[in-house]
Order: structure tokens, then C-alpha cells, then sequence
DNA sequence: ACAAAAGTGTTTCAAATACACCCATGG
DNA sequence: CCATGGGTGTATTTGAAACACTTTTGT
């Protein structure tokens, strides 16, 4: 194999891109984790992450792991931190630009590679490789903030979904109970929301009522200057 | 010269920090601006920034480019985004972890390189270098993102400060007027600021009562779950 | 004369919160 | 028979928003 080199006048760092995958199963938020196959850290889980590329942005490449891992390519992707800490990485110099994602569970196929991935409740984490455990803290710490500006919620939901299954997702994401019926009524008067024809008839034979999020009535408010005060 | 270099296996790009260092001057906010005095971009205008060093963390890094340009080693600074877009730097593949701090323009010294820096208004700034009109666009909404979730805002202020000087800094980042019995009002119900002995006596003999933020107020309010709702 | 800055209270409306009962099913 | 999940409405409290007049000085 031909030792080809690169070379520069002053050290450069690795640079990587992480992606931590949300998910939600309903009750609580997940995140898929990989079990790592080589060392550092073999047999350790950790969030799917490598290299970036030259020819590709830092967001390609969380994509492209993304892609790799679920088989997903129009998931909801977002940065939210760069950790650059010394010593890091016990190889070399490694900055990680992190990403997190939100995804249905369901959509979600297994990775195309041999690697060993797994669904973890955020209160059931093992232990992690490298600073993982960091950078988890400071992924949910972000959705958390994020819910607030932008409806991001509906990317981890059905397409279709009962008004339950969305306050169990912002009690989730954000640690607290809501009301019932001051939760759905909020929800309806901020007019994101369309009710469907179609209701789902449950396991008691009762009819709960199916919304969507509607996009372009977001659109609209977002022009409007817009807080989601949940 | 020596022409020592550093061999990689793989190809890695540059890594640098930037700083975007906000100040404001009772009316508009302002951030400080360094005219490039080299190539690319002779002439023109650009945050201060760096090379990131192997044996710092990039915050580090921001921190040491704010002190080199003001004197300032305890502002407040914040890590908001890393651009990574392909061909940001004309030279080689530059990966840029960008910071804003936020300082007293009263406390800021000429900066010990020779460079000219000077403050601009955020609505007249001109021609940058770089992608560095993205970098500050980002910058100036992570800015208005935060300050609903962090006091951060009396960063920016003399440690005493009028009521209408705060509620003036609110305005400027968040692009909106305030009444100023409202304003006031809600802000003293918060309990973050101690409102001191001494008043000032303005040029009118009117006087004003003073303030100061209290960060041990503030420290109490978190634990409790917090939000700052303006 | 008038604009600028500062102090001061009240009223009105909207929103958040708290809260109770009914129904049907599965275990 | 009780726990679960779903539907529905009201009353209270809290917070947001709107609003006018006075004083003094500098221009």
C-alpha cells in the first residue's frame, strides 16, 4: 500500500463531524448509539462520527453518517457544538464539530456497515467513548433550547399523530407535565396544527383525533416574528 | 529559514477561531473590526482571528484574539457556530470555530498588534473579508437567541447603569421598543437587579436611580428553572 | 418654544393555570 | 373494579399592554 503523506507548514488538527441520532418511542427521547469495533474505546458505544472529508461541508458530512447509520437523507440535522478540548482523542489532535439529528424511530433501517447500533433511553445510557457523555449534555441542553424558536418537535413524530403522543414528546424533551386540555388547546390556538378527517379508533374503541403539523402556516407566523412558549 | 513540516496520512484542513466582540454605545450595538494588513483580502475588514494552536482549546484560542485586540481577558465569550463551507479561504480548506464575546467599549484598549481595529454600528458595516457577513449574521441572531435564556446583557454595561440604559441595550439586540414603565416594572419584578444608594444627577438636576445586576440573584433564579421572557 | 429624559399608576385584555366529570375497555 | 386514555368547559389569577402628565434643562 503506497504511503502517501500530507504535508503543511504549521500542525493541523483532525477535524470530525459526531451526529447524535434522536429518536422518540412514545414516552422518551433515544438516541442511537454504536458500538465502536476498533480502539480507542473498542467495545465501547459511542455516536456514529468520522472524518470529515476535504470535499464536503461539515454538515454533508453528519449527513452522510446519518445516511450510513439509518438510511435516512432528509432528517432534520442541526450543529450545536464544536469540541476542541486537548487530549481528547488519545491518538492525535481531534476538533469534532457535533450534530445532532431527529428521526422516526420506525424510518429508521439498520446501517449498511457491520457496526452494532442500538436505541438508548437518555436515562439508561452506558458508558460512553471518548467525551461523549460531554457531548450528549450538550445535545439535549440544545434541543431543549431549540424547541423554544422552532417547531422541531413534529421531525421526531409520525406524519400523523394524536395530540397525546405530541405532549408526551415536549414533556420529554423539556422535564415537565403539562395539562391535558391547557396543552391541546395551546397547541390548536397557535395554528400549526391541522385536525384530519381521518381519527384512529384505539384499542377501547375510542376516537382520538389525528393532526398534522402544517408547514406553511409556520411559514406565515415565522414571518410574523414567532415564540413557541412552551 | 528551516522548512520543518508536518506529515499527516491523511489530508487535514486549517483550523482557526474567530471573535466577534460586540460592544454597545448607549444607542446601537457595535462590534469591533480589524483591517486585514495582509493577503487575501488587503484592505478590507474582518473579525479578529487565528490559527487555532495545538496546545489550546479553541475558547482559548477566542479568548487569547479578544485579548490581543482590547486588553480584555475576563469578557464574556461564547462559542455560536463553526463554518466549514469549501472554499471560505482562498488559500486552503479552513475550518472556522467563530466566538462572540461581549465587552465594555469604556474598558477596550488599542490592541497590542499594530493593527487598526475600529467599532461599526451593526447597520453600517462594511465590506468583510472571507465569508465573515455570514459569520456575523449568525452571530448577531445567536446573540438574540441567547439573551432569552441568559442575563448576559449587563456584559455589555457599566457595572452601574440607568434603567433606560438597559432597557435602551434590550432594544438595540432585540430590534424592538419597550414602554418604559412596562419595561422597568417587569425587569425589577425579576429580582436580578439591586438598585443602589448612589443616584445620578443628570444634566437636567434630574436624578436617576442606578443599578447593578446581581449575579447571586440570578444564581438562585436558575436553580429554580428560569426564563428570562422578553 | 420645544425636544429630551426621567418619574409615577391604573385599567384593560389576554393568557396561564387549576380543576372535575363522563365514557369505554382491558386486565 | 380499577387503571388507562380520551373527550369536554369554566373560573381564577397572573401577566402583558396601553396609556398621560409633570418636571427640568439645553438648544
Amino acid at each position: 500500500m503506497e504511503e502517501k503523506m500530507y504535508h503543511y507548514q504549521y500542525p493541523h488538527p483532525a477535524v470530525t463531524t459526531d451526529c447524535v441520532i434522536f429518536g422518540f418511542d412514545g414516552t422518551k427521547l433515544n438516541v442511537l448509539l454504536i458500538e465502536r469495533g476498533i480502539e480507542p474505546f473498542k467495545g465501547r458505544w459511542a455516536f456514529p462520527g468520522g472524518f470529515l472529508r476535504m470535499d464536503e461541508t461539515a454538515l454533508n458530512g453528519a449527513k452522510r453518517e446519518l445516511y450510513e447509520e439509518t438510511g435516512l437523507k432528509d432528517a432534520y440535522v442541526k450543529q450545536f457544538h464544536t469540541f476542541s478540548d486537548i487530549g481528547r482523542d488519545p491518538r492525535e489532535r481531534v476538533i469534532t464539530i457535533a450534530y445532532y439529528a431527529l428521526v422516526r424511530i420506525s424510518e429508521v433501517k439498520g446501517g449498511d456497515d457491520a457496526a452494532k447500533a442500538q436505541w438508548f433511553p437518555l436515562d439508561d445510557i452506558p458508558s460512553l467513548a471518548f467525551d461523549h457523555d460531554r457531548i450528549l449534555r450538550h445535545a439535549t441542553a440544545e434541543l431543549r433550547k431549540q424547541i423554544h424558536f422552532e417547531p422541531i418537535g413534529f421531525e421526531l413524530l409520525p406524519e400523523k399523530f394524536k395530540m397525546s403522543q405530541l405532549q408526551h414528546l415536549y414533556e420529554a424533551i423539556l422535564g415537565v407535565k403539562f395539562d391535558r386540555r391547557n396543552f391541546s388547546s395551546k397547541m390548536l390556538k397557535l395554528g400549526l396544527l391541522t385536525e384530519l378527517e381521518d381519527k384512529v379508533t384505539l384499542a377501547n374503541k375510542k376516537v382520538a383525533f389525528l393532526y398534522k403539523f402544517n408547514p406553511e402556516s409556520y411559514a406565515e407566523l415565522k414571518e410574523k416574528g414567532f415564540r413557541l412558549e412552551f
